[in-house]
DNA sequence: CTCAGTGCAAAGGATTTGCATGCCG
DNA sequence: CGGCATGCAAATCCTTTGCACTGAG
């Protein structure tokens, strides 16, 4: 499985005319064997081999190859994630006390009424939908 | 509708020990009128006679008291509306290309199944939820 | 050799804060 | 009168960028 998850990065890197580079395959392991969304800080702190500048740029980049996706929380750090079709569509719990992600899957049946509900929304205001959030804001078990 | 608006703001401020000045009742009546959520370069442009730091400063206070809440997209700006209980439930259209935000209000339909789902997330993680946030990420009529 | 990738340090830009002044209570 | 609110300007802090160096092809 891992073998493949690089094979596709390296593609869509390729795809945008980027190199997969091995700081770069560092950034995608870490992110794949965390089950929660990284902060900058928080991939200096599991990798110190890793320059500041250069995660924000290879994480700019992976993002633009559509391998990461950049998730936006409610305190001061923008997090990175795997793109969902290199994982699996879920959601987020954020704690608004620490400004952490755990990720949740929802189940079947509320991914189909989202989905019907999109559809409606989209005929009706001309918006057109490249994808959904649904995140909870509240306390994690940790903070409360 | 807007004097019990004011009274209930008034109310909540006076709940963190704060006044409601008339620079803050100017805020709110914006965010009244509008059916999106403001950035500060917004409300700056909305009314020139505010002055940007305290802007910042009394968004803040209303954030704190809860009569505002303050809404993250993608682009780099902040944005803020009422706070939910002031006005109506509602989700979020934000459009990818230019950070601008829509409102649109769900069917209760989903709004029940959302809250069956929460419920079961809650319970099975020890997250407490505070409120939820279903917003269709995507491209708007004027940028397509 | 060439050119993208990397690291360091400096620059950017939204947001916050220090301080002096004005005003409400 | 006392203390919070305000405005201006300076400071913060995450993030981006300039530039010289290194390394893969």
């Amino acid at each position: 499985m891992p073998d493949e998850l690089h094979t596709t990065v390296a593609e869509r890197l390729r795809g945008v005319g980027q190199r997969y580079t091995s700081q770069r395959r560092a950034l995608v392991e870490l992110l794949a064997e965390t089950r929660h969304p990284l902060s900058i800080p928080d991939v200096l702190v599991l990798d110190g081999e890793l320059a500041q500048s250069s995660v924000y740029r290879n994480l700019a980049v992976l993002t633009q190859a559509g391998a990461v996706h950049r998730v936006v929380t409610t305190d001061d750090f923008a997090r990175y994630e795997l793109a969902e079709d290199l994982t699996h569509h879920h959601h987020h719990l954020i704690c608004s006390a620490c400004g952490g992600v755990e990720d949740y899957t929802a189940s079947p049946q509320l991914e189909r009424t989202v989905a019907r509900a999109i559809t409606e929304v989209s005929t009706a205001t001309g918006f057109t939908p490249e994808h959904h959030r649904l995140d909870l804001i509240g306390i994690c078990a940790a903070c409360a």
